[in-house]
DNA sequence: GCCGTTTTCGGCCCGACTGTTTTCAGTCG
């Protein structure tokens, strides 16, 4: 966990460098290094051991002297330089919208602003005022951004929690007091959102295994007692283990699982039945618990198919399961491409042809290349004649390619006035087109609205990509109403995407059910900018599958032929309107 | 800060728009 120890010192530093008005370069240099060590499959310590660390991407001198520096003393000195200059807490200003790494110096310097609580009390008092370019106006912007930080704080996303959840149970895999682990909890149901991570944990030997943890420091803290062992991960994630008798496993497993709605449901059900449901088993009447092999045995205990945690909501799970109606949920397996991916034609990180290995790498049968458009210029986006070069590139691509097709799209954007960033004479020389909107977003819902309606005008679109333009912990969705927008394109045959990008899951799992019930085709998405990026894809089907869709519903499930086929005939229908 | 090298230092993803503070930091990916 070193690599992820310093990883986090090297982030914490990049945010105070910035504040403090370092070089830009600077700060990236350390961004990038704690992108790599979090990257890094070896630990550190062995890295600098070997004396590898040189020659890991991004560490030059100056960083790997200060990895060296970190294994032998276990801190970094210019670190805590920078802590007597700057409290930790300053960094929490910047994740205020509207207060960047300027605004937070000037808060601190001049205003004696160090934290969260004091930028809102201060607010609050009307003390921001003195400050040049600082109005009533603003401190209620301030005000309104702290609030919308409240409303999600303690809650990290899944893209952030699962990789760690997986690191800590193949740690205690590994352990000799334990039999088996399995991640539960929200985790568990795929929520897009987690306050902490549930491991049940399968041990004869829990004083042991409590030992093994601290020897180990495999956790800052360790709790106290053996059943419940609260640990607090160096990254400060919260982990709740379960350590249980192995005979028990079953029936922990299904009850750290939850949901609590589905829990009172199955309990209710079983109550009807004579028998009562706790996490060592069930019971008969009065009678002990008698414990259960698995899920299955349980379920099938009350009456019931399994259901798969995903659907554990406490909604319509029981009817169908009781029914054998549960739907046949879509499966990573079941993805046939991906239909959403960049290049370094655009911001992409990888070339066209290495994202295209990628892809057939992971099985796939197809993939689609949709770069940016000229109005995203950050990013890089394609002129009409840069993109005519892609096209042709990928077709001769294409024909070196067995088994395997590069699909020739985009991500055209989407303007404030709704039209599309290509004329349509263009966007008719492509396979695949995915609209999205990147600037405009604070529109109001009936102007967003609008702002689709004419981009769908278009019989080109054949996908709206991350349609509510949320960034999870970040940024809030627009306020489109997706009802709306959902019977726009179900009107017009589009396809809504769900971004499996870990920081959008958009459409969220909840938009994602309404638009399939309204006959709206899905398509999961991992909008790679990189090709460890199309592995996102698992966050897009554990959405999909909290979603209730099967591998019908979701178009990069289908085969070639089905999708190409799908994408001719909605576009002769929207052309004959 | 790193990188690649013209082996010593310049390049490193550029810029338009927004809101409101009337000059610029923050926002977009």
């Amino acid at each position: 966990m070193q690599n992820l120890q310093l990883a986090a010192i090297f982030r914490e530093m990049a945010d105070l460098l910035e504040v403090k008005g370092e070089s830009v370069y600077k700060i990236r240099a350390y961004r990038r290094a704690a992108e790599q060590l979090e990257q890094l499959p070896e630990e550190l310590g062995e890295v600098v051991r070997s004396g590898e660390i040189d020659r890991v991407p991004g560490f030059g001198k100056a960083l790997a002297a200060k990895a060296r520096e970190f294994v032998a003393t276990g801190q970094v000195a210019d670190h805590q330089a920078l802590l007597s200059e700057y409290p930790a807490e300053v960094r929490e200003l910047l994740r205020v919208p509207g207060v960047g790494p300027k605004l937070a110096d000037r808060l601190f310097r001049e205003a004696g602003v160090a934290s969260l609580e004091a930028l809102e009390a201060a607010a609050r008092e009307g003390r921001l005022r003195g400050l040049r370019g600082f109005g009533p106006r603003a401190e209620e912007r301030i005000l309104a951004g702290i609030e919308a930080l409240r409303r999600q704080e303690g809650r990290r996303g899944i893209g952030e929690v699962l990789p760690q959840a997986r690191w800590l149970a193949a740690q205690l895999e590994a352990l000799p007091q334990v039999e088996r682990v399995a991640i539960a909890g929200s985790l568990r149901r795929w929520k897009e959102e987690v306050k902490d991570a549930d491991l049940v944990v399968a041990s004869g030997d829990a004083e042991g295994l409590v030992a093994a943890l601290r020897e180990r420091g495999l956790a800052q803290e360790v709790g106290g007692g053996t059943a419940r062992v609260p640990l607090v991960l160096p990254t400060g994630l919260k982990v709740d283990l379960r350590v249980v008798a192995p005979i028990h496993f079953a029936s922990a497993l299904h009850h750290f699982t939850g949901s609590k709605e589905h829990h009172l449901l199955l309990r209710e059900r079983a109550r009807r039945l004579g028998l009562s449901i706790s996490e060592y088993g069930i019971a008969q009447g009065d009678g002990p618990p008698e414990s259960v092999a698995s899920e299955e045995a349980l379920y099938q205990r009350l009456g019931l198919a399994w259901i798969p945690p995903e659907l554990r909501e406490g909604q319509e799970e029981l009817e169908l399961a009781e029914q054998g109606a549960l739907p046949r949920l879509v499966t990573l397996e079941d993805l046939r491409g991906d239909l959403h991916i960049h290049t370094d034609w655009s911001d992409g990180r990888a070339s066209l042809e290495a994202m295209v290995e990628a892809a057939r790498a992971r099985g796939y049968a197809y993939v689609a290349i949709c770069d940016h458009s000229p109005a995203v210029r950050v990013a890089g986006g394609l002129e009409p004649d840069r993109l005519l070069a892609q096209v042709e590139r990928i077709r001769r691509l294409n024909q070196e390619l067995d088994g395997f097709q590069v699909l020739v799209g985009t991500e055209v954007d989407i303007l404030a006035d709704g039209q599309l960033d290509y004329p349509d004479e263009l966007l008719a020389q492509l396979d695949f087109v995915v609209a999205s909107i990147h600037s405009h977003m604070s529109q109001d819902p009936e102007t967003l609205l609008e702002r689709y309606r004419k981009a769908l005008a278009s019989p080109w679109v054949d996908c709206i990509g991350h349609p509510t333009g949320r960034l999870l912990g970040r940024r809030e969705a627009m306020a489109v109403p997706v009802e709306a927008l959902v019977e726009l394109a179900a009107e017009r045959g589009v396809a809504l995407e769900i971004n499996a990008s870990p920081e959008r899951l958009d459409l969220d799992s909840r938009w994602a059910r309404l638009a399939a019930r309204a006959g709206v085709p899905l398509a999961i998405n991992t909008d790679a900018h990189h090709p460890d990026h199309l592995a996102f894809a698992e966050y897009g089907v554990g959405v999909a599958r909290r979603a209730g869709l099967t591998a019908d519903q979701v178009i990069n499930a289908w085969p070639p032929e089905r999708l190409l086929a799908w994408i001719r005939s909605r576009r002769d229908r929207a052309r004959r309107r």
